[in-house]
Formats: C-alpha cells, structure tokens, sequence
DNA sequence: ACTAACTCTACAAAGTCAGTATAGTTTTGG
DNA sequence: CCAAAACTATACTGACTTTGTAGAGTTAGT
C-alpha cells in the first residue's frame, strides 16, 4: 500500500500539471480541489519543492507550478521522494540499497530472487509512467461507444 | 516493502518445502537455522495453520509440516495471509476492495488507473510463483560455469 | 511423571502515519 | 507603511502497526 501522502502527492501534481504552466497556483485551491488537508499539502509540497519537481512563489499572488514538464517527472521518482524505496526488500533496492539483518547469503535468498521479479516489474511500470501519461490517459474509450 | 514477518513466514515454508514431507519439523529448527526469533515464529506458523497452510503434531515429537504440496502455496497466498491486500490501494484490492476516502470518481482517477498497472503486474508474479519454485529455483548458472 | 514440544493471550517498546499547531517570512495591494 | 495572503519551518500528538517477549496452559512420547 502507497501511503496518502503519496496519493497527495501525486494528486497534486497532477492538479498542478492541468494548471496553466505560466501561472502558480495556491496551495488552498489544491487542497480544495482535490480534498487534500491543506497544512499537510504545504509540508508535501515543500518536499517536493526540495526535491526540484516544483518551484514556488512567496506572497500574496504566490502559489506553486511544475519545476519541470510533466512529461519528466515519473510516479517513480515521486514514490521515492514521499514513501522511500519502492523495491519490496531492502535489499533490492537500486537507490538505497540496504542489506537485510538476517540475511546469511543474499545471493541464495529464495525469498530475494522472487521479489526481484516484483520489484522489476514495479519499477517497469512507475520509472515509464509520468504525471503527464497520468494526464492524458482518459479511461479507454471503446470503439462502439465512442461511434454510437 | 513487505514486512520481517511476511520474509519470515516464507523463509519457514521454504524451510519446510525442504524437509521431508512426512515427519514433521521443530520450530525451533526452522527458528535455528533461518534466525527467526522462536517464540515469533510461533505465532506465525500459528496463523498460516489457521489459514491451512501447514499442519502441527502437538507433544514431544511434534512439530510443523506443510498441509499442501508445496506447488499449491503461492507467494501471494503467503503475503495477503500475513500482511494483508497486496493491492497498493485499496480500491484495488480484489480479495479486500475498499473504497478509498477521499475518491470522488474512482473510474476518472489518474493515480488509480496507474496503479491498476501495478497490481496486475506484482499478482502476476505473485500468485503465479509457488513455494516450490522459489526452493527448485536456483541462480541461474551460466554454461560456462557449469562446464568450466 | 517428566519433559519437550505446540497453543494461546497479553503486553510492550519503538516506529510510522496522518495530520495539527504555532510561529515565522515574504510579497503585494492599498 | 502596513495588513493580509501566501509560503516556510519545526514541533508535537494521537492512533496504529510492527516486532517482538512473557508466561501460563495443553499434548504426547519415554
């Protein structure tokens, strides 16, 4: 399970992604838009903000954007940011590798070797998929329906 | 990340995999030899015995040993016993569908439709590996390694 | 009967999650 | 200039989860 920070997160940018590029939007119609405690959304919006995926502007016209195009922010990069490592073991992960405790011989871990398929097939999907993918995918709209 | 508990409650049926079928095994051997804290592996054999995993003789030669062959028990079986819905929402789980709070339109959610990719992509692993594929799997040898 | 094993319930220390609270700082409009 | 609106930063908290421990009870083999 992500956790809601994340989904926050995620919404949020998204929100931000369908805003006017030029112009920043507040943390308040965010947080209204999409349902989001507003004291929180400005603590995620900070991390963000740390983490170069969005700037922000001060004052009484301020308000955030995307730092980058939507195009190149993936959900993998903000899962890391919010929840930490997505690989389901530490010691899977590529960017904060960690050995497991108790681990006698990684290299002969059952348990390792099958949720190394699972982390690969994860990181498949969220590393290639981006706030703009997320976007632009409406729900598939089928032939007949879109016809008739 | 899944939890010590679940790496724990795979690590003893790996273990159990192995041993011989017909007698059963100590706890405290299973405990010995993948360093699992005994009276926490209790607990845990206790429960996945309680979901009809695996199968104890009480008394002095008693022990613990698999109810099924060790090809009907998938990861995923192991994991939603556990540590619960490995769906990462709940409103993507197919075992324990929960609505999420703050969702006002679950089929237009960008999040959600992202995230469908990466359920059916970690139950794919998941509940098509078994035990026995995790204990028949070995590392991969190289032909050269095998030959010189 | 003794002992070694499983069973069951309760408890607890530490950490995580999802926010709240409070006190700034910066900028703009008037 | 100054007040309001917006972002910044840190601290705190209550509920819950995780990772075990503790201890008493039950069963069965010798």
């Amino acid at each position: 399970m992500i956790s809601q920070k994340a989904k926050y997160a995620l919404r949020a940018l998204v929100a931000l992604a369908r805003a006017h590029p030029r112009s920043a939007t507040f943390i308040g119609d965010i947080a209204e838009s999409q349902s989001i405690p507003k004291k929180f959304l400005e603590q995620i919006l900070l991390d963000l903000k740390r983490h170069g995926l969005v700037v922000s502007k001060r004052g009484k016209a301020g308000g955030y954007a995307l730092l980058r195009p939507a195009d190149t922010i993936s959900f993998g990069q903000v899962l890391r940011i919010v929840d930490g490592p997505i690989a389901p073991l530490p010691c899977l992960s590529k960017m904060a590798y960690r050995r497991c405790e108790d681990c006698r011989d990684e290299g002969a871990c059952e348990v390792r070797r099958v949720f190394a398929r699972v982390a690969d097939a994860t990181r498949d999907v969220l590393d290639r998929t981006t706030i703009a993918d997320a976007v632009a995918e409406r729900a598939p709209v089928r032939l007949r329906d879109a016809v008739g």
